[in-house]
Parts: C-alpha cells; sequence; structure tokens
RNA sequence: GGCCCAGUAGUUCAGUUGGUUAGAACGCCAGCCUGUCACGUUGGAGGUCGUGGGUUCAAGUCCCAUCUGGGUCGCCA
C-alpha cells in the first residue's frame, strides 16, 4: 500500500461531506487536461468522482499530468460544492469534487482493449480473454454484488429455519443414467475414475438417512454437455433436502425462501402459494412442461370436433390416437399476410409439426384452404370454441402422435408471444408444475428411464401401475418455473429399500448392476430411513432472470465459452508426459 | 453430430460488378488550452483483411477446407 490509507469510498461522497479532507483509491476513469487544470474520474467500487488538480500544488498537477487510464492512484484531498454552474447532475456524486492536495501512482497501466464502462461495444470474446478488465465495469460489479446477496438472503432464511449447510466431495463416483460425466483419474488407482458431481444428489438422500433432517448446500455442479445461453458446463446449485415432508411440505417452505429472497434482493413483492398446474395440464395448454404464463394463448383441443370431417389430416390424426389442437392469434389475420402465415407454417415445421391449417376470420368472410372440408355447423363450433373473433386467426397442428402436436403448437405459441411482443418483462410468474410422470420411454435404449432421477417416489395411488403400465404412473417430483424458465425442481423419494430395488428392475438394471452403481445408497437405507424430499435450484439461471440478463455467462465470474474453454486462462490445455504417466492416461491421437 | 450468423486498425464497423497506396468513428501518442465531465483544438502513429489452399493478369471481395466466437436442434436423469 502507499503513503495514504483510504478512509472515503469515491461514490459515498456527498454535499454533506463538504470541507472534510479524504483519502481516496481507485482506477483512472478518465482524465481531462485543460492545460493548466486537470480533471480526473476516479472509479472505484462505490462509484465515481471527480477530483480537480490545479497548478497550485505543484508536485500533485505533476503526476496528474503523467496518469492514463485504468492507473491505480491514491489522491488526498478536500471536498468541495462544485459551483452551481458546473454541477453535474448526471452523477450522484455531481453535487461536489475533491480538490486534489496529493497524488500518488500505485500501479500504471496498459490501455485497455476497450473502455470499462457500461453498454461498451465490444465483443464477449475479448471481455472473456479480458475479464479481469469486464469485471471492472460497474453492470458486472453490480452482477456479481447481487449475487453474492441472493446468496447471503439464502442463507440467512435457511438458517433461520433450521438447515444445516453441509459440504459435500466434489470427487465422487460416477453414476450412469443422466449427463455425461467429468473424469478424473485416480493416480493411486491406476485405471480407476472419480467422476464430479452432477448434483449432490445420492449425498443429499445418504445426509438424510444420517439424520441430519434439514440439509442446504450452494453447490458446484458439473456436466459434459453441450453449453447454451443459459447452459454451462460447471454451474451452481441451490441443494436442498428434507426429512420427514410430502410435497406440501417442501413447496410451502420453498415459496416463503423464494418470497423472501426476492423481496430482500429486488425489493419487488411476491405473492405467495405461487400458481401450480400439472404436468398433463401444462402439456395440454401450453405445449411445454415450463409454460410461460406471462401471456395466454392457449391452446384449445378440437379433436372431438374433427374426428368425422372430412378433411383426413384432422379426422385421421384423431382416430390415429393423436390430437387436433388450435391456437388463436388475436388480430392476427390483420397482422400477418398471407406470405407470413405460410412462414408461420415454416416456423411450424422446425417445431417439428407436419404442418399447419388456418382459419383467418376477416370482416368479409372465412379465409381458409380448410374450411371447404367442414360444414357450416362444425365451423362455427370451432371457431367459437377457440373464441375466434373478426380479425383473428386460428391455426391447428394435427398428428396422430398428441405429445408432437403438443410440442410444436407450444413452441410455436412461445415464438409468437415473442415476435407479437405479448410478454410482459416487468412480471416475475412463479409457477409449480406437478405429477410429472416418473418414467418415459427411450427409444434409443429401448426402455423405460427416469424423467427425474431413479429416485423419485411414484405417487401412492399409483404404484400398482408400475407392473401393469409404467408411462401411465406420475410422481412426486415438481418443478418451479419461473417466466417460462425452469428455476428448479425435486421431488420426494424413495426412501423404502424395496420400492428402490422395484425402480430398479423396471429401468431395467440388474440386480447387480443396481448394487454397483448404488449399492451403498441400498445399504444405507436398510438402516432406518426418513421419508425425505428436496429441490434443487439452478442458482446462476435464478440470478440471470432476477437480473434480466440474457445469458447466464453474465452473472458468473469466469465463465467459459460453447467450446468449454476458458479464454482467459486457456484451459483446457495439454499437460505434461509426466502427469499423464503418473495418471496412467495414454492420449489416443 | 446438424443448421444459422459473425471474423478487416486496440475497439466497433464500412469496403461497389474482383482493379491505384484498404477507409471512418472512438481509443492511443505529441503540441496548445484554468471549469471540463462524450472537454476542445492541431498534428501523428497504428492493418499477416482469422488461417491454409485454389481460381485469376489481379482476391478483403469468388471457390474449397479449416480455426475461433455466438445462437439453435440433438443432448442436458
Amino acid at each position: 500500500m502507499g503513503k495514504f490509507k483510504r478512509n472515503f469510498y469515491c461514490g459515498d461522497l456527498r454535499p454533506e461531506h463538504e470541507g472534510k479532507e479524504v483519502c481516496l483509491t481507485g482506477w483512472v476513469q478518465t482524465r481531462r487536461d485543460l492545460g493548466g487544470l486537470i480533471f480526473v474520474d476516479l472509479r472505484d467500487r462505490s462509484g465515481i468522482v471527480q477530483v480537480v488538480f490545479n497548478p497550485d500544488q505543484k508536485e500533485a498537477f505533476e503526476t496528474a499530468d503523467k496518469i492514463r487510464s485504468e492507473y491505480v492512484i491514491a489522491v488526498k484531498g478536500k471536498v468541495c460544492m462544485r459551483p452551481k454552474e458546473n454541477v453535474n447532475s448526471k452523477i450522484s456524486t455531481g453535487y461536489i469534487e475533491v480538490i486534489g492536495k496529493e497524488l500518488e501512482i500505485l500501479s500504471i497501466a496498459k490501455t485497455p482493449p476497450f473502455a470499462i464502462e457500461d453498454n461498451v461495444k465490444v465483443d464477449e470474446s475479448v471481455r472473456l480473454k479480458y475479464r479481469y478488465l469486464d469485471l471492472r465495469r460497474p453492470k458486472m460489479q453490480h452482477n456479481m454484488i447481487f449475487r453474492s446477496k441472493v446468496n447471503k438472503a439464502i442463507r440467512d432464511f435457511l438458517d433461520e429455519n433450521g438447515f444445516i449447510e453441509i459440504e459435500t466431495p466434489i470427487l465422487t463416483k460416477s453414476t450412469p443414467e443422466g449427463a455425461r460425466d467429468y473424469l478424473v483419474p485416480s493416480r493411486l488407482n491406476p485405471g480407476e475414475f472419480y467422476a464430479l458431481p452432477q448434483s449432490p444428489q445420492l449425498f443429499k438422500q445418504i445426509l438424510m438417512v444420517a439424520g441430519m433432517e434439514r440439509y442446504y448446500q450452494i453447490a458446484r455442479c458439473f456436466r459434459d454437455e453441450d453449453l447454451r445461453a443459459d447452459r454451462q458446463p460447471e454451474f451452481t446449485q441451490l441443494d436442498m433436502e428434507m426429512s420427514f415432508v410430502d410435497v406440501e411440505d417442501v413447496i410451502a417452505i420453498n415459496e416463503k425462501l423464494i418470497k423472501y429472497v426476492v423481496e430482500k434482493v429486488t425489493g419487488r413483492q411476491v405473492e405467495i402459494p405461487f400458481p401450480r398446474m400439472t404436468y398433463k395440464e401444462a402439456m395440454e395448454k401450453y405445449g411445454s412442461d415450463k409454460p410461460d404464463t406471462r401471456f395466454g394463448m392457449e391452446m384449445v383441443d378440437i379433436s372431438d370436433l374433427v374426428e368425422n370431417v372430412d378433411f383426413k389430416v384432422f379426422s385421421q390424426a384423431v382416430k390415429g390416437g393423436g390430437c387436433v389442437k388450435g391456437l388463436t392469434i388475436k388480430k392476427g389475420g390483420e397482422i400477418f399476410s398471407r406470405r407470413q402465415i405460410d412462414e408461420l407454417g415454416e416456423k411450424a415445421s422446425e417445431f417439428g409439426a407436419k404442418g399447419l391449417a388456418w382459419i383467418n376470420i376477416t370482416s368479409e368472410g372465412i379465409k381458409s384452404p380448410i374450411a371447404k372440408f367442414f360444414d357450416e355447423a362444425t365451423l362455427k363450433q370451432i371457431i367459437d370454441k377457440l373464441q375466434g373473433e373478426t380479425g383473428d386467426l386460428l391455426v391447428f397442428v394435427a398428428d396422430t402422435n398428441s405429445e408432437l402436436v403438443m410440442t410444436s403448437l407450444g413452441s410455436l405459441r412461445l415464438y409468437l408471444g415473442k415476435t407479437l411482443n405479448l410478454i410482459d418483462k416487468n412480471k416475475l410468474n412463479f409457477l409449480w408444475v406437478t405429477e410429472f410422470p416418473l418414467l418415459e420411454y427411450s427409444e434409443e435404449e429401448k426402455r423405460f428411464v427416469a424423467k427425474h432421477h431413479p429416485f423419485t417416489s411414484p405417487m401412492d395411488e399409483d404404484i400398482p401401475l408400475l407392473d401393469e403400465n409404467p408411462a401411465q404412473v406420475r410422481s412426486k417430483a415438481y418443478d418451479i418455473i419461473l417466466n417460462g424458465t425452469e428455476l428448479g425442481g425435486g421431488s420426494i423419494r424413495i426412501h423404502d429399500a424395496a420400492l428402490q430395488e422395484k425402480m430398479f428392475k423396471v429401468l431395467g438394471f440388474s440386480e447387480e448392476r443396481a448394487r454397483r452403481n448404488f449399492g451403498f445408497l441400498l445399504q444405507a437405507f436398510e438402516y432406518g430411513t426418513p421419508p425425505h424430499g428436496g429441490i434443487a435450484y439452478g442458482l446462476d439461471r435464478m440470478i440471470m432472470l432476477l437480473l434480466g440478463l440474457d445469458s447466464i455467462r453474465d452473472c458468473i465470474a469466469f465463465p467459459k465459452t460453447q467450446n468449454a474453454s476458458c479464454l482467459m486462462t486457456e484451459a483446457p490445455s495439454e499437460v505434461d508426459i509426466k502427469q499423464l504417466n503418473e495418471l496412467h492416461i495414454q492420449v489416443k491421437k
């Protein structure tokens, strides 16, 4: 440290500090050299204040002549009111300025590749390479501070509610099912590997067996899958687990948690309880298991109306076990030209639909390539069911595969919501989606796989279906959705060893394989297991949404690129042959 | 693995049907300037046009391959 000790932050200075001798430290934002007078905007974490140097203080003035952008300096000076005509109302310290008396350069700086200011137009790869400069920008500092506050609020609430923060291993056991593991070779055990955790799932359940009752952790998780704007290979979960609870208990405490955290960090009011929707309802109305309820335009099923019409695309879809669903685009007929309606059809194809039928309700009557297939009464029934009015455009997807109808039309709904600006960005729409299917059939593996994970409990009344119709079994799983994004999900777990073994059997695990992969859990369950359940949130994603960011990378200090590399450290990189030898690893070239 | 977009000065971009010495803005450097805060003003420096190959008398521009960054589908229990 230099000669002076900081006693004030730049951004904190106000008229009330007039006359105070202060010592400031920070980075030079800009220097404005007027010849006989030098202005320096000094920046620290708190903000910016203007420091003036004039030739009366010869030594300081001469030093001020030398400083440049991003030099690190210490300034001793006096807080003065600015003359009225020189007030800068754009900055919070604009009524005052500091008359510099002494100046010390603590560190010189190369010219940065981009200006340290918000809204700077610079490619993200440049920002990532010089992340330490990017993080100096006020917006990024705000994001990091916000994130820290979220963490603190979470810890405060959970601590207050009897949760214990427990760390679980990073070097752990590879498990099949789910995402690809990151592997770590073992030096002491040739040919064997640890895996980095995809989540602390098994450990938190074991902690329940261990009698911890209420656990949480802000845990780093790793998944070796392709990246997205909201997906990083290493990410942070808020992980929770509770004993002696059912679905309602988990939901209740989590609503309180979210209310507490969001109100604490954003000041915005959150109404609880949150709305709920079953998986079935979500799929049928929104074509998604994470519906964005910030706008309407719900899907309407017209299968019953068109089962026997002449239009074979519709009737055969229904008869073949599928369905026909439609959306009402309010004033869509006025918004979209014929050509744009065709483009909408192309969009629908991209989303997997075989085609897009449409009915345009114009003031001159119905315009539609399919209307001729319906008698007057049926047409009226369809329009009535979709609450179509003059000017509206009704669009339909039909298929023998109901799920395809729902997901493609659901994607089209989202696309329309975005392009037609139907989404109110100021809303915070929390939503629970419940009663997820326990299993789904994997065409790739020719067997049932767990929709959530293999430890999720079936709903009690559906347990008998496990044998006869596994696809019908609903689970005690729930997702928490915010504005159409999955914030987190969890479930009540199976705590009965026999049921767990049955579950493995349905999943096609041999007893041997179940033992090999999860033996420790099954064994633990034999020693007195409380009913338990929990949830895990994608914390980065939650922070991204609360900050209104487009990318998760903007709330992670050192994120990775789409190639899962770090442009600053240049990881991953090749390693010394000596290291490989110690790890008993040979690289295939 | 598929599809789409981008890559030209430190940064953000322009660059015509292929044709002279590749431009602009901001930034940077130097001079002048005592009330600036997007300081002003005068002058100056700065380019393997992502990389490799090809077509051509001639390539930033056309073709092929490849690398990098971003978006997206698959994938993400």
